[in-house]
DNA sequence: TATCACCTTTACGTAATCTTTACACTTTCC
DNA sequence: GGAAAGTGTAAAGATTACGTAAAGGTGATA
């Protein structure tokens, strides 16, 4: 099972290091960024499972970092707010992010909050118990895992994002941009030759024949999709 | 059921009497117009089902009547039209009358293309599924899937694009240069002859019998038009 | 600072698709 | 009846898209 990342955006350091502590203690991979800019610059090349905005930050608004982020992720987001900030939080809500926490918070609470956001992110991709599977092959949303024939398969991260991508809409045909979009990010739109690289080594890692593929199915001058059945 | 409301605009007297003695015949509730603005006028306040339009009136070219029409309306429209206007039959087609009839016609026709053209807009209306189908052949725009007898069938780009155009406009008569503008886009409207090497493609992979195909119909010097039911 | 896993870049043979060309058939009009 | 225009089909040529391997780079980790 793969940990899953979150990326942590708060300027204050000794806020970013109890978070930091806290989450990796519970075997999360934990990413920082200091400022709103540096904050959506990491989320577009780590592409985290969740991301932690403070909204107190030094030079963009984090309600603005919320909304830029919606403009092309569906991402959870967790808010941090002052009291003070009662308002911004109202707003950042509303523009995208899934909850929020009050300072200061406990360990429990944060950990109970983050486990919630990123349960249902998963169960909003597909509406169900977060599994797939086809003849030998199954895939775990929740745990992240991949077994073909009950053996477990290795993944790197982005084969893991395009698997899920993928049969998260088992069926249906995605074109390249919306999958570049949903693994690389808005910055990678016009590399289709990604695509091609990834969908082989997938197929290699997943497939019987990976030169007679039966899961991952080419539409050419299209894009792919996950067979049904 | 309540029997729906048809409006003709129609100059010559002894066209427009045959044309209300058939529609009442069956039922239809039928006002007339004389000319095109007047014609206008009543189907603002009279909210007919469809249409009627005549090419050849006096205060207005009928292609002029469409046009006006067509900026507040998808109401139906069937033109009539005499042997010599067939120019102005395209053009009405394309600025988007549904459907056209070439004088002189029989009631058996024009009752025909009516009922067409109504069962054409109700299904409008409740469209929004994305899936179309008629007799052993289903088009699902969402999965991007095309079945015959529930077996799948390749489509390639260009195939699939015509098809769908093909489908979302059912019923209705698409010129050629409409279909070359949505397909092959504004810069190969002249380029009729890609539409009968595809529609050709489209018959031997959809139609049991291409040579007499019950799908994708031919309107020989205009367009082509896909089967309703 | 060396290593490792991973991502990106580059290169090239193959496959799928689109366009062009050719020709037979049908319908329409003189 | 014959020419002309419109239509359908087949097959070649041209173009674009795809799959794979392998080298080069990057960042995390120890």
């Amino acid at each position: 099972m793969t940990s899953h990342t979150v990326i942590i955006i708060e300027d204050e350091k000794q806020t970013r290091r109890f978070l930091r502590l806290s989450l990796e203690a519970e075997g999360y991979h934990v990413f920082e960024a200091e400022t709103g800019g540096e904050g959506l610059k990491a989320v577009a090349s780590r592409k985290p499972d969740m991301v932690i905005i403070d909204l107190g930050l030094p030079d963009m608004d984090g309600v603005e970092v919320v909304k830029k982020l919606r403009e092309w992720s569906t991402i959870p987001i967790i808010i941090l707010s002052a009291r003070s900030e009662e308002k911004e939080k109202i707003i950042a809500l509303d523009v995208g992010a899934d909850d929020y926490l009050t300072k200061p918070f406990g360990t429990g609470e944060l950990l109970a909050r983050i486990r919630v956001a990123l349960r249902r992110a998963i169960s909003n991709e597909q509406a169900g118990n977060g599994t797939f599977s086809i003849a030998d092959l199954t895939i775990d949303l929740i745990h992240r895992k991949i077994t073909k024939m009950g053996e477990e398969i290795h993944l790197t991260p982005i084969e893991y994002r395009l698997l899920s991508v993928l049969a998260q809409h088992q069926g249906k045909v995605l074109t390249h941009s919306f999958l570049l979009k949903e693994v690389w990010g808005p910055n990678q739109m016009d590399n289709a030759h990604y695509l091609r690289i990834y969908m082989s080594q997938l197929r290699h890692k997943l497939e019987k024949e990976p030169v007679r593929p039966r899961y991952i199915l080419t539409e050419a001058g299209v894009g792919y999709r996950f067979a049904v059945e």
